[in-house]
DNA sequence: GGCGCCATACCGACTGGTTAGTCTGCTGCC
DNA sequence: GGCAGCAGACTAACCAGTCGGTATGGCGCC
């Protein structure tokens, strides 16, 4: 476990470039560019556009190191494994939408609108992410065991801060009890899982719309 | 997982050993039984099994094979491929969906019973065929550009008759029209997708149950 | 203000293991 | 005697991860 891949902002100063190397292998353009993005944040772009493309399985780590501009060694220097790369992908939108569910679920509003806005936004950061979200849901499985564990456990977190506000809504009256807050839960969260099939960014809808729209639909399937 | 020879009859096979082989694997009873499943099915049944558990790509044709009780020899004289595998497993859960809603849409009943019925039986037709709905929404992209090509225009139609159906509620001003046909399709949709993600089959409710309270939240969402 | 020393960041050939698909051949039935 | 239905050794390709090697910049010390 060698990944601190934490901790960097994206460059703070200006056109900066050390004379990088006598063999430069892919040349970032670094003509007037401000930032040349780190290595590790390069590798895990080019991993996210690879696994959600071809699949985990299909991406070899050379595919990966090329589109980075790198190799082997970069890879391996920064990242434990293969396995890391996609770890890292699932940590880095775990910890996004539950902070957004979190600041959601705190604010001073009606329940309503607590749970339109949450609905709501998970749609469009779902869609800023398809990538993230096709290899959640498809890749899930090529996780080694533990860290399999570790990511179901923070999805159930999130699942249960979503079920509260619906539970809440429901206790207070303003949502039908019909259905069992988890299956609604469930409901939703397929759509938003659903979402990379069919949600085309060039389509009729822009992401606020089909947020809008779903979350619509969740909120008047809860009218009592 | 080591299954060698379970799962079939004993075979009554009579003297008949090779001096090849000390070891036969599965002895299907060669003495004009008819009954043994047959080992394209077998193969099928293997494969759906182990695709769901593990993955496409982490499943070895020599694991099928084994778990079928055969060999290669046998895989590769039915099925030209690992791929023609995954596409008659598709194959089999789209034929059998597409039916089930046809015969519902086509019932002599009000629109919202039939969108009603259609919703619930897919859900129910999902929740018996886990392993396979699984395999479609984790393993589609390991089809090859053709074979995927078909799978989707096969999935398009169904998803029209369903969203025809929708539509007719909308006309006749009996659903709400507040939101698009093919969203509210694929809101529902998005819900029998997420299903093999959360539900087990020892938890607190029966598939049909599942069943009438998400096509109970689909008809609520689209009251008008 | 130069010098040795080392950490960091990366390179890329190599290894050991795995895998889909092939091919030859056996065997019991018609 | 011919053929469908299979057995199972074999091969060619591929791939994750390793490891010894190289360039660069910083830092203490004289």
């Amino acid at each position: 476990m060698r990944s601190e891949t934490e901790a960097d902002e994206p460059g703070k100063g200006a056109a900066r470039d050390g004379r990088r190397s006598g063999r430069q292998v892919a040349t970032v353009p670094k003509t007037t560019e401000q930032t040349t993005t780190p290595v590790p944040q390069r590798l895990l772009a080019a991993a996210t556009r690879l696994f959600a493309e071809q699949g985990y399985d299909r991406t070899s780590v050379q595919e990966i190191v090329e589109a980075a501009g790198v190799t082997k060694g970069a890879l391996y220097h920064y990242f434990g494994s293969k396995d890391d790369l996609l770890h890292e992908i699932y940590a880095r939108v775990l910890r996004l939408q539950q902070e957004r569910l979190d600041a959601h679920a705190e604010a001073d509003e009606p329940v309503e609108k607590r749970l339109r806005d949450a609905a709501a936004d998970v749609v469009v950061t779902s869609i800023e992410n398809l990538d993230d979200g096709q290899i959640f849901f498809r890749s899930m499985h090529h996780l080694s065991p533990e860290k399999n564990k570790q990511v179901r456990a923070e999805r159930r977190r999130y699942h249960e801060r979503f079920r509260a506000l619906v539970e809440e809504g429901q206790t207070a009256g303003v949502f039908s009890s019909a259905t069992p807050a988890d299956l609604v839960v469930d409901y939703h969260f397929g759509s938003v899982h659903h979402l990379s099939t069919w949600y085309r960014p060039n389509g009729p809808l822009t992401p606020q719309q089909v947020a809008d729209h779903l979350a619509d639909l969740l909120l008047r399937a809860l009218r009592p």
